[in-house]
DNA sequence: TTGACATGCAACCAATTGGTTGCATAAAGT
DNA sequence: ACTTTATGCAACCAATTGGTTGCATGTCAA
């Protein structure tokens, strides 16, 4: 699975936000904000594990996920060469990243 | 038209890619090395104009078509928070970002 | 003005997506 | 043992997506 297309859905961003600003949670916590079933919760989450954006394991009958963000970094090294037109700030960012920190 | 979904797809990012790099095209030209066909190009394109990312113009009988690389910044703002926990030369830009440049 | 070229519009299609519901199962609490 | 809870699996469905083809239109070149 893409992780631009893991990522190009809103739903699958607030699960995104919410495993990082709230840590591990199981499937039921998840979804407890959203409309949506518990199922759609669950497919939504299996596109993110197949992603690589998020990883889980069973502790008892509750699976707990938990945020894998660097992955997204692909993401953000693709946006890169395209930042140096955007505003100050971020061109400033791109031309640190252009110096001579690269390590690969 | 969301900017995640409007990168959603591969062939998107291509004709993205080919505008950066060679400039305004017309539909004809940014097709060209796909293998689809002229309509599926141009459905490809109107999405990314829609999105904001790309704006075309008529110059006689062609449509010509041009990068407007600023609403990836969205993107890219969307993406900083989780930079911290990548590699150190993202994490460091990370810390960049989040010193005294902020300005909005 | 005739023909070639670049495009738009519309119909159509198969596959995918995002959602649902129903039922089964395993773990935990009483 | 019984019940509740968290989950998985499968069928199903409507809407969207990514592609096609056919035909119409406007522009440019001969």
């Amino acid at each position: 699975m893409d992780i631009f297309t893991a990522l190009s859905d809103p739903i699958r961003r607030q699960l995104i936000e919410a495993l990082w600003q709230r840590g591990p949670l199981s499937i039921k916590q998840l979804g407890e904000g959203l409309n949506i079933s518990r199922q759609a919760v669950t497919k939504h989450l299996n596109v993110l594990i197949k992603a690589k954006l998020v990883s889980a394991e069973f502790s008892g009958k509750e699976r707990i996920h938990q945020l894998n963000p660097r992955p997204m970094e692909q993401v953000a090294l693709w946006l890169q060469p395209f930042a140096a037109q955007w505003d100050d700030r971020l061109s400033r960012l791109n031309t640190y990243l252009g110096e001579e920190h690269e390590q690969d």
